[in-house]
DNA sequence: ATTATCTATAGATCTATAGATAATGC
DNA sequence: ATTATCTATAGATCTATAGATAATGC
């Protein structure tokens, strides 16, 4: 019965990959652990020697599924480098990301779930949204760096909301109006209108 | 026993209101039907004489909870008729509202958790998102009405999206800059910056 | 007579733990 | 000898139902 520490590596491995998509398509109260065991090909009782409880299993998966986000976006940009932001929200702000629930962008399927976590599944989204603010900041003109700053906050919260209201409704079309007009949005923003504010 | 009628529906206002503020706190899947009713006053043996199933609470609860704050935002407005979107987003945007889970936004508090649920619970949701942007249209300009529905789907995302992923941080000092970047996008979007649109 | 609510419970499921088993690692 | 995984289970909790009770509504 016993595994090699290698495969025993491998085995929790799987288990953070197959749990961060079953999180994000039941939310992280949806699914239970037995559930999570047997996706990943073993039984509920060697769970605890891997991790310390689901809140562990959560944080940890919640990192993993952030992580895993931001090598898609990394990998739109480097294939498309004269327009990154567009690759991306071309991609984000599109109908089959909103029907991809699993597989998406964690901070829509889990952010509202997020927010009644503890302070370590927290400290993921946290960490995660302070790398997507990062690369986006990289790929907006602003006045200054505040102005970046800012302007790549206001981004990031149009497309994470877009997505999330164009799933909390049945009507397709209205789904994808609301994709669109936040891509019509983000695409002006980022081009920066940069008037009123003066640097300081 | 049985109480009037009168009493009963009272009764089971009662119950909608109770499970709109403790679904916002703990999710659907976050609180049982147990701990609703004794909320509410009674035992659990009285709610399927008042609801189908949970989901049929769910439903009802969510559309309670949108209305509610549909109400908020029209009070508001009253209150300031010269720039009703800024009196929302003054209060929307801020970090009282952040911590407020149970008696704020339910698209914020939900939203993640209506992409999993049934067909009613979505169509509660979108119901009270198509009033939402009703409303916001008409505190927005644009070149058209077309432009200026999609500045309030916009304006609308950005808005949710500030204030779920402020909730999904451990640090108060990147939620209220959340927020605040939110704001001034927000404001920046209303006031109508249609340079490259044409009316069609 | 009807029925809103109560107590009690069925049956499923959930997290976590205990002890057995069998392969690894020394 | 150690330990990763297994089977089994404790104890709690969940949704939903059944039958009793007592007040309403006719």
């Amino acid at each position: 019965m016993r595994v090699s520490r290698d495969q025993a590596e491998k085995n929790r491995q799987m288990v953070i990959n197959v749990a961060s998509e079953l999180f994000r398509e039941h939310g992280f109260d949806g699914i239970g652990l037995k559930d999570v065991m047997e996706a990943a090909g073993l039984t509920q009782g060697a769970f605890y020697k891997q991790f310390a409880s689901k809140d562990d299993l959560a944080a940890q998966a919640s990192k993993r599924a952030l992580e895993s986000i931001s090598g898609r976006w990394s990998a739109a940009a480097e294939a498309n480098p004269k327009d990154p932001l567009g690759a991306v929200i071309a991609r984000y702000l599109s109908m089959g990301h909103r029907e991809e629930r699993g597989a998406g962008c964690p901070l829509v399927a889990l952010g509202s779930d997020a927010a009644r976590q503890d302070a370590d599944v927290k400290a993921s989204f946290e960490a995660g949204i302070r790398k997507y603010l990062e690369t986006l900041e990289g790929w907006v003109r602003g006045a200054n760096s505040e102005d970046s700053s800012d302007r790549a906050m206001a981004i990031f919260s149009t497309m994470v909301g877009a997505l999330m209201l164009s799933r909390a409704v049945n009507d397709k079309r209205l789904a994808k109006r609301l994709l669109q007009a936040a891509a019509k949005s983000v695409i002006g923003l980022s081009a920066g209108a940069a008037k009123k504010r003066q640097p300081r």
